[in-house]
DNA sequence: CGTAATGTGAGTAGATTACTCGCATTACGT
DNA sequence: ACGTAATGCGAGTAATCTACTCACATTACG
């Protein structure tokens, strides 16, 4: 037997076998994210997302076996591309101060894509795993990095204050990041290199090496 | 003639004239901005929020006309809040970097009883008048606040980079009080701290003697 | 060519909710 | 006391909305 998908709540009431249904949930995906990120939660209708998809309200459902467990994977999706985002700033092996400058450079440009999509994801929709909420998986692994950066600066001395600047590092580019977007500012490329500069100088405080 | 109240869309279908009804509205504007805060515009609704405040939806409906109106009084009042906050930290005389730190800690404890409305308003909630998107009568105040200190830090002339300064310090604030909210993590006097440090540092750049 | 995979979309049942209206109670002026 | 205006009540409703099903059509695979 072994339906083999057996999870507590599947995420696919059924695994797509051949391309064109691979291509299908692909389409769905960047539908719901797109309707997410321009209308919000309230928007967020399956009937509107399968329209939009181009494919019919059917389809969607023999792939999700509900509205929740499509939003779950447009935010493991997303989740899961600013983790990446992050490693990739990370690995070039350059100064804490570059590591940010990349990093908000990339996130900025993929925000710039979905606007609206991470605010919508923490903060309107429903969750039903642990990811998205505080403590999380994500958020632990998102904000160790801040935190290495941290440290890094501050030579490699971890406490309570590193975590602390890691947060307030990650939270002022968030809210930086999300009302340029809504004032429709978010190319605007004084809006980046300043917000490079809010917290290059955060980091590299009592740090003049670090300065560059 | 001259009902007083003439305009296009009223805010009130009839104005309170004993103790009791302005009593009854205080306390509908009340349990509408808790509900706001705690459960989103999703959980807006007018029968709630009559339920909460302990009054029958009739009387909900014999001051504010619709659901919109209801949920622009809360507005108004919460952005006439915010704006004297600000008022008041400036008025003190100090400098700039006083000015904000002043300024944070009053934000803070705002936030502090309603942690989630300042998101919910001008995210999640739709507006009817221009109050609460960009370039509205208040953005245009608030931020002028935020222009006037960054001016005054770098001797006076201001130019573009002024104003996308204050854009920065203004939306690193609020991204920083709202994920701290977020976190649950408001009362952190570290946090609080650690955010002054940051927008001082960047107001301060260049400009030693206005370190403290 | 049999069968499994994929796609369709009209339809529905259920829930939600903004708002009304007829009436009860309370306060005010005289 | 008493007429009148203000205030308060809350069951009810009409309308909307939307998640989800199902019976059937089409396409691909072996």
């Amino acid at each position: 037997m072994s339906t083999r998908v057996a999870k507590q709540r599947p995420e696919m009431r059924k695994e797509p076998r051949q391309a064109r249904s691979r291509a299908t949930v692909e389409t769905i995906l960047e539908a719901g994210t797109r309707i997410l990120s321009d209308e919000g939660w309230a928007g967020f209708t399956t009937n509107r997302v399968a329209d939009l998809a181009g494919v019919s309200i059917g389809s969607l459902y023999q792939y999700f076996p509900d509205k929740l467990s499509l939003v779950d994977a447009i935010r493991r999706r997303h989740l899961d591309d600013c983790l990446a985002v992050m490693r990739e700033s990370r690995a070039d092996g350059l100064s804490p101060v570059q590591f940010v400058a990349n990093l908000v450079r990339a996130m900025v440009a993929a925000h710039g894509i979905h606007p609206g999509l991470h605010r919508v994801l923490l903060d309107e929709a429903p969750g039903s795993g642990d990811y998205g909420n505080p403590n999380s998986e994500f958020e632990i692994e998102y904000l160790g990095y801040y935190e290495e950066a941290v440290a890094a600066c501050r030579n490699g001395r971890r406490g309570e204050a590193d975590r602390t600047a890691a947060l307030i590092i990650s939270d002022a580019i968030d809210g930086v990041i999300h009302n340029a977007a809504r004032r429709g500012m978010l190319a605007d490329p004084l809006v980046q290199s300043e917000l490079i500069r809010l917290v290059s100088l955060y980091l590299a405080d009592g740090n003049p090496k670090a300065a560059a």
